[in-house]
DNA sequence: ACATTGTGTGTACAAGTGTGCACTATGAGT
DNA sequence: ACTCATAGTGCACACTTGTACACACAATGT
């Protein structure tokens, strides 16, 4: 039963892959066609129906996969707190590596952000707050922030969400630039969380 | 001698207009062709070159041209700070209103952050970059913010921007939504920003 | 008054597009 | 071993696309 499930498995994996390629190559998702994935597939276009209703249905289905991929990197990247005086230094510059290295994935997931359809466009952010509650969890375990009520712990996780997926946006357009603009860049986006969880520890309900 | 030219920047317009009648549909701008716009705009397609190289020549003047725009609506923001204890507050309250209301406008540069040219995302950050440095003049000006140094100042005002053009992606999913969620929303940008510029004033330069 | 310049038209064509339909062939379940 | 389900093929169709070219005709500068 294996190898035809997994043939299907096969051709739809080459669809996805065709489609990524088309975005890699600087390509907008939405400027993209049936005939064009199938062809970088290596599949008649007519094929396409049999995994995938239409681009839009592609499209969700690559948000899918890739969020498991993501939620993967998050988890590696939140276990590998060796030092916790520098948190947020070691988290960012561990987070730009990931986005260096694995960058289709991140300009498809910020092209949906803007893009795409709404039900798209939801799955993303529904992503991204995600994140944000794994946050939360994470700063409750570790008390460092008595001072804030659950809200102000939700605002501040999504501040801090919102302002990593912003600057991976920008990340996406540096990064086949020098390394020292990377650096740069790093280093701007450690401070903005610092200036972030300053605040934080000084927040105080009224 | 205006006539001529009168007429011609009249069907230039029809033609910007058309492409953010597009946008405004929900479609993204790199899926608009040639004969889609100039048929919107009245004209035959050929007529499109007398204007514009092509559809990302339109879309470069049309961020253009939006940004002489928005920056005079943040110009009035900026004037209308009535009470200073409510500063963010009130400039929130009175952005959201605008990208309400100018919604297609705000769509388009959203969707031409993340898609579209590299020279086209570089218009738009560059047009980001610019309110930033409104933001530090001010900021400046106000002398609020004594202990932090120019490099400060600029990672404050890039953060500041940061968080509102993200939350502006998502206000703009919002916008159909009941006005008690644009109003729960706009309370959460608040109250960001506050935690921002706590983080401000509480910071010291080691 | 007249030639010129240039915006918009009409036609044309090759290439690309979505998708319906009948088909082939091969793995799966009996 | 035989049948059936189905992933992938090939062809067909009507449509849209970019853009070249010759043209019209009105405002402009002389």
């Amino acid at each position: 039963m294996t190898n035809r499930q997994e043939r299907k498995l096969q051709t739809r994996q080459s669809l996805m892959n065709a489609a990524l390629q088309w975005v890699e190559e600087g390509q907008h998702f939405s400027s993209l066609s049936i005939r064009e994935v199938a062809k970088r597939a290596g599949v008649v276009p007519t094929a396409f129906y049999r995994h995938f209703k239409d681009l839009d249905d592609l499209a969700l289905n690559l948000v899918d996969e890739l969020s498991l991929v993501l939620r993967q990197l998050m988890r590696e990247v939140r276990q590998n707190r060796v030092d916790p005086q520098h948190i947020i230094r070691d988290s960012v510059q561990q987070y730009c590596q990931y986005v260096v290295t694995q960058r289709v994935f991140f300009i498809f997931m910020s092209q949906s952000m803007t893009g795409g359809t709404t039900l798209i466009r939801q799955a993303v952010r529904s992503e991204l707050q995600y994140f944000a509650k794994e946050l939360v969890a994470d700063l409750q375990r570790l008390n460092l922030l008595p001072n804030l009520d659950p809200g102000m712990m939700d605002v501040l996780a999504d501040l801090t969400i919102s302002t990593m997926a912003f600057a991976t946006i920008q990340l996406l357009d540096l990064s086949d630039a020098s390394s020292q603009a990377r650096l740069d860049f790093e280093n701007k986006m450690s401070r903005q969380l610092q200036l972030i969880y300053i605040g934080a520890v000084n927040w105080k309900t009224d």
